[in-house]
RNA sequence: GGGCGAAUAGCUCAGCGGUUCAGAGCGCCUGCCUUACACGCAGGAAGUCGGGGGUUCGAAUCCCUCUUCGCCCACCA
């Protein structure tokens, strides 16, 4: 009796679906970890709340919530913490280009209006991300969002800066930093990105000052030159021998600086002499230090990147001051070129560092800014790695973790921003005495009564300063919260792994040292990342950016899920074809389609209340419930195994086999005429429970579809979800290795039938005639027991399974020698027939003559394991048997 | 300059020493609107597993090498 169900359209509606389910999870606060129990617990890296999320970020965070709500069936206490990043450079950037776009700058507005507008503009994306995060099913628990400018979060900032600095691990270093002429601000030497570019090496002459001649200095640079103090040759340089305490003058302004020698020199490289700018090269800076240390380290460029003026020393010749340190350089080669001081132009292929928020080339640049002294901090990372405390997977990535972390330099944290946590050093206008406070202070601690005021540093802190905080900081430290105290440490981190480096070994260093020497999480997982077919990363500038949104609007959340999931194994990039999301999205949205029906028909079958599969007597079963029971018990296992592995692709497509295979091609149909009759439980019990279990396990992946579907099940509360259900144990009763085989011969009867009659062009209407005859093994019960599926599947009009064959119709041999025939009176001419076993003949033979040459050879035999040699003798046995078989049909039919 | 990854059907990928391991999805071909599903069902065609060499009784699977592509790191100006 087709219950209410047959209303339901046969085409799933995701939109329809998917917003309501979200809503119900929130309402019932699934997404909270529940007060009992081992809990298990995932920061979310904070994206950046400057743009929307693409797929690749999806990717990233669809993985994570696979885990969570996997954790959460589990049963443990899952907490995913969700927020957002105030992302300093990038966020002021975007402003600040809106602001350009009225015409207006950051300084029109002042410090205090402009981070009120970066406020404003900040509270609308972050919404849109945390919207899109909600779009693509995220169970973040919600509660707990956190943005890394919170003030809860600031204290924490805080608190850790004036804690390095008691500690002696933040200096003010006077270095050549990178600087980013465009955002006016330092960076760290990890947003200084490389990118290799095809220059110029420019080889210019510099007159000795002696008028006796002139050296060559080979630069990509000509512009720094009125910054040189010297020039350097390496000592064991011969050919510069001559040129020992002489001294050049600067072409085009005339100075005269003088000639030395550092081992850091490459005679190879150029022309052997390097020309030094301490204030433009770091590498250059550290010469001048060995070798003129008194010498002052003249700054030639404006913080713009512009050739600087007559009051910043008057270097530059005048003509050149205020220009463009491009336009400056061509200006230069010109004016060298007038005047013989330029020997030549080499293709130069060098890298270049860019800023990693404007694409600028970066200045190094002489300047005075907070350092970390990164190694006490990095070291105990490195010890506990290598102790296996936690772990990093893909595990290739050890090596690139272990010479980061053994080669990590000092970290420049300080930027020349307005936004972002500014910071806490404090100086006395009177008596110049600096120090680091957790509050505002009003008065010097040193000055005696009446200090001069006092001025707090004007710059913020870099954004990572912040984000390396993010496992504890979220939850209340450096206050000792109920929070910090179960959820600290963490288990999971799931993250690019362009940001190793940059985030994650830098939140390991916080957690060693804040944290009581205890990592903030166990396992990092680094995903691949989302590209295109020309596997270039999804970006806005490319425009091959997939906003997920769009997706879902026209696909559904599963069917993304499902794709980026099953895209790619763990660690590996995932290929989309952002030109067509149709191919692209189509295997997901088919597969939740399917589902849908598989439970259209199987609630439909479904009698109010259903018995529950450990009270089924096993002795009702048929041997197609046995085997499907079976399949899900294995289908548990394997499943589980490979979430805990983190091979998510491999849990979804084992469950996707399942259903759409062993499920719905095999057992549903196999079990129709059963249920039609309105006869016994046991099918609809047996319906019940796989179909639940493959909701359960499939839930992670496809949560919205498997919770609509999973609901409608007889017997739930209404009230039950399955977000928060059960995950599925395996039954060891339910385990039937015999049943596994037999139906296995079964499905290769009607396989070769179902051949048989394509080959031969008999429509499906024309019912046929079959016989099989169980020999070596096989026992002609286990086909007459399945009697009535076989003869539907197959579409016969009668199926014997007694008798011998009578060498009458077509012929098919499986197993250990067991044979179908199928009657096909007109339709075969014996020549045909004949052609078509020979041909299975031939094939046989040559299997067999290749299995005997690897059973005969001797090597085989005594080396292999003997299970294996087991096993290719047994093969042997049943392919002689098959052949036998055919042989006697051979002679039968009279064949040549 | 160093390090890493990828190369398997037209496309996107799985398999990573031995069970028909040469697979899946999409695409393609042939039948089917079989009352859950044409976003479907059934049956097919399709790859000397990038080239070469080696280890092994046995290699898509391990080692070396080459080619192509991609990524990360890097103070030769």
């Amino acid at each position: 009796m087709p219950g209410p169900e047959f209303e339901l359209p046969p085409q799933y509606d995701p939109r329809s679906v998917e917003p309501s389910l979200y809503r119900r999870w929130l309402d019932r606060g699934a997404f909270a970890p529940k007060d009992q129990g081992e809990p298990y617990v995932i920061v979310i890296p904070p994206p950046n709340v400057t743009a929307v999320l693409h797929v690749g970020h999806g990717l990233n965070n669809i993985i994570q919530d696979v885990l969570i709500r996997f954790e959460r069936m589990r049963g443990r206490a899952a907490e995913w913490l969700p927020g957002t990043d105030h992302a300093g450079i990038a966020t002021q950037n975007v402003v600040e280009k809106q602001l350009a776009a009225e015409g207006k700058t950051r300084f029109d507005l002042g410090r205090e209006a402009f981070v009120e507008r970066v406020w404003a503009f900040v509270r609308e994306t972050g919404d849109t991300i945390i919207e899109q995060l909600k779009i693509i099913g995220c169970s973040c628990d919600w509660s707990r969002t956190r943005f890394t400018l919170d003030e809860a979060y600031s204290r924490s900032v805080r608190e850790a800066f004036v804690t390095l600095w008691d500690e002696g691990l933040i200096y003010r270093g006077h270095r050549v930093i990178h600087w980013c002429p465009h955002c006016l601000t330092a960076l760290s030497d990890e947003e200084a990105e490389h990118h290799d570019t095809s220059g110029n090496l420019y080889h210019i002459t510099y007159p000795l000052a002696d008028g006796s001649g002139s050296v060559t200095v080979a630069t990509t640079r000509p512009e720094t030159m009125f910054g040189d103090i010297g020039l350097v040759y390496h000592p064991k340089d011969r050919r510069y021998k001559a040129f020992k305490g002489k001294s050049v003058k600067i072409p085009l302004s005339g100075l005269v600086i003088p000639i030395g020698t550092d081992d850091a020199v490459d005679k190879a490289f150029g022309t052997g002499m390097l020309k030094v700018t301490p204030a433009h090269d770091a590498n250059d800076f550290d010469i001048a230090n060995r070798v003129w240390p008194k010498e002052d380290k003249p700054l030639i460029l404006t913080e713009d990147g512009k050739m600087a003026g007559t009051g910043d020393g008057g270097r530059v010749p005048p003509e050149l001051q205020g220009l463009d340190r491009f336009d400056a350089r061509k200006k230069i080669v010109k004016l060298l070129e007038k005047e013989g001081l330029l020997v030549k132009v080499e293709q130069h292929q060098h890298a270049v560092r860019r800023c990693y928020r404007c694409d600028t080339v970066v200045e190094p640049r002489l300047s005075d800014q907070w350092f970390v002294k990164m190694k006490p901090l990095a070291d105990p990372v490195l010890a506990a790695y290598r102790r296996g405390e936690f772990r990093i997977i893909p595990e290739r990535w050890r090596a690139t973790f272990e010479n980061w972390m053994a080669g990590i330099r000092d970290w420049n944290i300080s930027r020349q921003l307005w936004w972002g946590h500014r910071i806490p050093v404090f100086t006395c206008t009177k008596c110049q005495y600096q120090w680091a406070s957790r509050t505002d202070p009003t008065a010097c601690p040193e000055c005696d009564g009446g200090g001069g005021p006092v001025e707090q540093d004007p710059d913020v802190l870099d954004t990572w300063f912040s984000s390396w905080l993010w496992p504890f900081a979220t939850f209340g430290w450096p206050e000792r919260t109920p929070d910090l105290a179960r959820f600290y440490p963490g288990h999971t981190l799931v993250t690019a792994p362009e940001i190793l480096q940059l985030w994650v070994s830098r939140m390991l260093m916080s957690g060693y040292h804040f944290m009581e020497q205890r990592p903030p999480f166990t396992t990092v997982y680094l995903t691949g990342t989302v590209r295109d077919t020309q596997h270039r990363k999804m970006s806005k500038s490319l425009g091959n950016g997939i906003d997920p949104r769009d997706v879902v609007q026209l696909y559904g959340t599963d069917a993304l899920r499902w794709t980026l999931i099953g895209g790619g194994s763990l660690g590996a990039d995932v290929i989309v074809d952002p030109s067509d999301l149709e191919t692209t999205f189509a295997p997901g949205r088919n597969f939740a389609n399917k589902l849908w029906n598989i439970g259209r028909f199987i609630l439909s079958q479904l009698p109010v209340s259903v018995t529950p599969i450990d009270r089924i007597d096993r002795a009702q079963l048929t041997l197609a419930d046995r085997w499907i029971l079976a399949r899900a018990q294995a289908t548990i296992r394997e499943t589980t195994t490979s979430l805990e592995q983190f091979r998510l692709d491999e849990a979804a497509r084992r469950c996707y086999e399942f259903a759409w295979n062993e499920l719905a091609d095999w057992y549903v149909e196999a079990v129709k005429p059963r249920l039609a009759g309105g006869g016994p439980t046991v099918p609809q019990a047996v319906l019940a429970y796989c179909f639940d279990a493959a909701l359960r396990l499939l839930h992670p992946v496809v949560p919205f579809i498997s919770e609509e579907l999973w609901q409608k099940l007889p017997g739930r509360a209404p009230d039950e979800l399955l977000v928060v259900a059960e995950w599925p144990k395996p039954r060891p009763a339910l385990d039937d290795a015999e049943a596994d085989a037999e139906f296995g011969r079964v499905k290769t009867a009607i396989e070769l039938i179902r051949s048989i009659r394509a080959e031969f062009r008999v429509s499906p209407k024309t019912r046929l005639r079959a016989t099989i005859v169980a020999r070596g093994g096989d026992r002609a019960a286990t086909f007459s027991g399945e009697r009535d599926t076989i003869q539907r599947l197959a579409h016969l009009e009668s199926l014997a399974t007694d008798g011998a064959s009578d060498g009458q119709g077509v012929h098919a041999v499986f197993g250990a020698g067991s044979e179908v025939v199928v009657a096909l009176e007109g339709a075969i001419d014996v020549q045909q027939e004949c052609r078509r076993l020979s041909g299975e003949m031939t094939r046989l033979d040559q299997q067999l003559a290749a299995l005997a040459t690897k059973l005969t050879n001797e090597s085989f035999v005594s080396r292999a394991p003997a299970d294996v040699v087991a096993r290719e003798r047994e093969k042997e046995r049943t392919w002689r048997e098959q052949r036998n078989v055919l042989a006697g049909k051979l002679r039968a039919l009279g064949c040549s």
